[in-house]
DNA sequence: AGAAAGCCATCGGTCATACCATTAGTCCTA
DNA sequence: TAGGACTAATGGTATGACCGATGGCTTTCT
């Protein structure tokens, strides 16, 4: 009689490491499947933004999986920014050219998420401003620049009616960065200044003059911009930035005190 | 008896702009309440990663929803990196620590779908490395600088046995972007980078004899990094970026005749 | 007594079916 | 012909069931 052990004879070497015959199973769920098929076609281009995807009912056969699974997978799509749904006759699971709008929320999303201080985005925004106001001062349309004047004077309005927010300061900050005309840098601005605006409002009451300061000096750098004047746009855009990071750094130990 | 306008009334004046008394009715997804009200929860401190969530089936009781819906509420929270799930017993849903590796990850994913070209990529990852280098010549630790060396030789004698690869330089830039000690600015730089490997391996091949130059200045960087001199390393970073630059505009207009 | 093996409760993964809500197109009526 | 009602398509949700994976508990053998 063989004993059981023996059926394994060529597996069981004794002493030998065991090669690569077998791969561990993978379990992998099935909505993540379907999920990396689609963005697959996504990302060669045989899908692109605005086509639709079947319904979910005929992608159950086209799948061959229940409309669970299905569903789930268009739930992680749009979750992803890839797919957007639309409910109704007609509607479906459409392709959607991912806005700078989206990307930013993204990024936000995940600098809320993540361990990340305030100082240090605050550092890292310091980094990118100065480094694109190069940029800005070289492609700023005039369109860019009259956009960026009336944030300015709105600012100055809603400072007389006190009525300043914060959203306002980066309402500014974002539209500069979109005149450094860089798709890949304003989603990040956006994605600093979304997270900013929620997790710096404090700051706002902490100080605030600073918003009359603040609004001079983002008309300054407008200006310094129209001239064409690297230097000086810089120059004022460091001195606003560091004030800034002054705050944030006192607002911070505060909260330390406070919390 | 009364018509039923009458009921009414007080809502129907003519001529009256009608304030908002009424908002739009939006039909928002049950699962999307969920995914909210538990994103609100882990925002605000009362999830804090490591804690676990109820069972679907729990959630079920305390939501008042099916578990279809519970576990499409699950699926965005992992596809937004908020929950990780594990299966079997004991298993669930654990709010996750977002790692910068998750970051990275996510950020590399948008760039990769959203329309924005290897050179707006490439344009932003100067303006962050130029951005960096002060803060690193400040304070990279000679834990830091030790690293970076390792990679330069590992880089040489990769060069030598020809198994040079564009991750081998991804890793530097990403070792030092880390030296910024700024999590935000690392986050960005994986960001940059995860994308980079993926979307300029062509340029590897259209130029394998710049990774000597590369390595040579990558060496450079570091040593005046080490002498504290920022005006060396930003004048040696400055040129590798520039090539860098150079030769992604130029593959870019070969991939745009060959594809 | 200790270790190995097996059993079991828990919990996520998937399926099938049914019904509701929304929407766009169509058709019918005034 | 214009407006409203009908209809079909399609996503949203609920229910109930079963399977697979996992970790803890119990049993059994040495």
């Amino acid at each position: 009689m063989v004993a059981p052990s023996d059926l394994f004879g060529a597996l069981s070497v004794p002493g030998d490491p065991p090669p690569d015959m077998f791969e561990p199973v993978t379990t992998v769920r099935m909505s993540q499947v379907v999920v990396d098929q689609i963005r697959a076609h996504v990302r060669s281009g045989r899908l692109s933004p605005g086509d639709k995807l079947p319904s979910e009912r005929d992608m159950c056969d086209v799948f061959a999986v229940s409309r669970v699974t299905v569903r789930e997978a268009l739930r992680i799509l749009e979750a992803n920014g890839i797919v957007e749904i639309r409910i109704g006759a007609q509607g479906g699971a459409f392709i959607t050219s991912p806005s700078r709008q989206r990307v930013g929320e993204s990024l936000a999303d995940l600098m809320l998420l993540s361990p990340i201080t305030a100082l240090e985005v605050t550092e890292a925004r310091i980094v990118l401003e100065m480094g694109l106001i190069p940029l800005v001062v070289e492609r700023a349309t005039s369109e860019d620049l009259d956009d960026l004047r009336r944030l300015c004077e709105q600012a100055r309005v809603a400072l007389a009616n006190d009525t300043y927010t914060m959203a306002m300061s980066g309402a500014f900050h974002m539209r500069l960065a979109s005149s450094a005309h860089n798709t890949a840098i304003e989603s990040l601005a956006h994605g600093f200044y979304g997270n900013m605006v929620s997790s710096l409002r404090q700051a706002q009451n902490v100080a605030p003059v600073m918003g009359h300061v603040g609004t001079q000096e983002h008309l300054a750098v407008v200006e310094a911009i129209a001239a064409r004047n690297v230097e000086a746009a810089t120059s004022v855009m460091s001195r606003h930035l560091h004030r800034t990071e002054e705050r944030v750094r006192s607002a911070h130990s505060e909260s330390v005190h406070t919390d």
